[in-house]
DNA sequence: AAAATGATGTTCATCATTGAACATTCAAAG
DNA sequence: CTTTGAATGTTCAATGATGAACATCATTTT
């Protein structure tokens, strides 16, 4: 994946070896970024096809486990723990709401907020698309020891809370 | 960030220790892989904002990532390597070309094919935005052990491998 | 040579995502 | 109590990404 570029070919060995990193793909943490991100993309490509039998894709899949997991979620919340906009939860949940997946249902105390909740058909829905999900995430997986996952899993939770600290030490 | 769950609160603990992997968020695989996921849309965030005064996005800056390293590549050879389609790349080659960043010269051999290269000002802003990426990404991560960086990296080139044979597979 | 097959790039309709502007409601400060 | 500020959800225009249908050109088959 990183050959043949035939930029700079005719730089000499002495200067490839003593000038270290002058080019991004020099770097090994660039690298494995590239990497995890090459690979989120294929398997985010590979999902929406394995779902496409049941006529949802991956950002639904992800809002209906987060309701499957926390039901009465608001719509705020549900959009912060998947890192997305609040408009973007208004546009996807009123389709989700007229194919009868989940409902919306006005708090009493706070009348801003919508609690959100799975019906007895969405449920079912998600209970096959985490099927779906969990049996390709497995068999992508399952040649990575367990320990090497855990590892990525830390590496990658220490990354997002980083990220997310220095976003609320903007604001 | 998988605690507060109230669903099935009630469940004994014999039942947790027993049955396992009754739901997606047991697995550890699964779980590694939402991290993953999450990660990865963060860095694409963040990156969107640090990119922002060169008024380029990711997407753009993947492109002239690669015409920065593969000089005369063609517009099938670029979306192959960034997994993308080739329409995409018909919408954003475009705009990139009437910003004077890049050329597009059709092969003499083969008719059909438009050759890539990076303009003198397309290779200054390249290289401005490598240097931003690259700061972020070291930035990030400077805190994750090499050997650990490299393990995610080896974990995530068998998954691409993987992946990409399946759908070759498939054809 | 002619025809069939394949490869490359474009166009188009569709959809997910975003940020800004807005309305409503709540909470805090005066 | 009133005003001020913040939180929640909606709307809208703009953008990136996709797959299908199409047009060219190349290659292979017949």
């Amino acid at each position: 994946m990183f050959n043949d570029e035939h930029h700079f070919a005719a730089m000499n060995k002495k200067q490839a070896t003593i000038e270290h990193h002058h080019f991004p793909w020099d770097h090994p943490r660039f690298r494995s970024w590239i990497a995890v991100a090459r690979a989120c993309q294929l398997m985010q490509q590979t999902l929406t096809r394995a779902l496409a039998d049941l006529d949802i894709k991956p950002p639904h899949l992800d809002i209906l486990i987060n309701l499957y997991r926390f039901e009465g979620i608001s719509q705020q919340e549900l959009a912060r723990k998947l890192l997305v906009g609040r408009s973007n939860m208004s546009m996807l949940l009123p389709q989700l709401e007229k194919r009868g997946l989940i409902e919306r249902r006005g708090d009493e105390k706070d009348k801003r907020v919508l609690r959100l909740s799975l019906t007895k058909s969405g449920r079912e829905l998600t209970e096959q698309a985490m099927e779906i999900q969990t049996t390709l995430i497995e068999k992508s997986l399952d040649n990575e020891p367990i320990e090497e996952c855990l590892i990525v899993a830390q590496s990658m939770e220490r990354l997002i809370a980083r990220l997310l600290k220095e976003e609320t030490d903007l604001d």
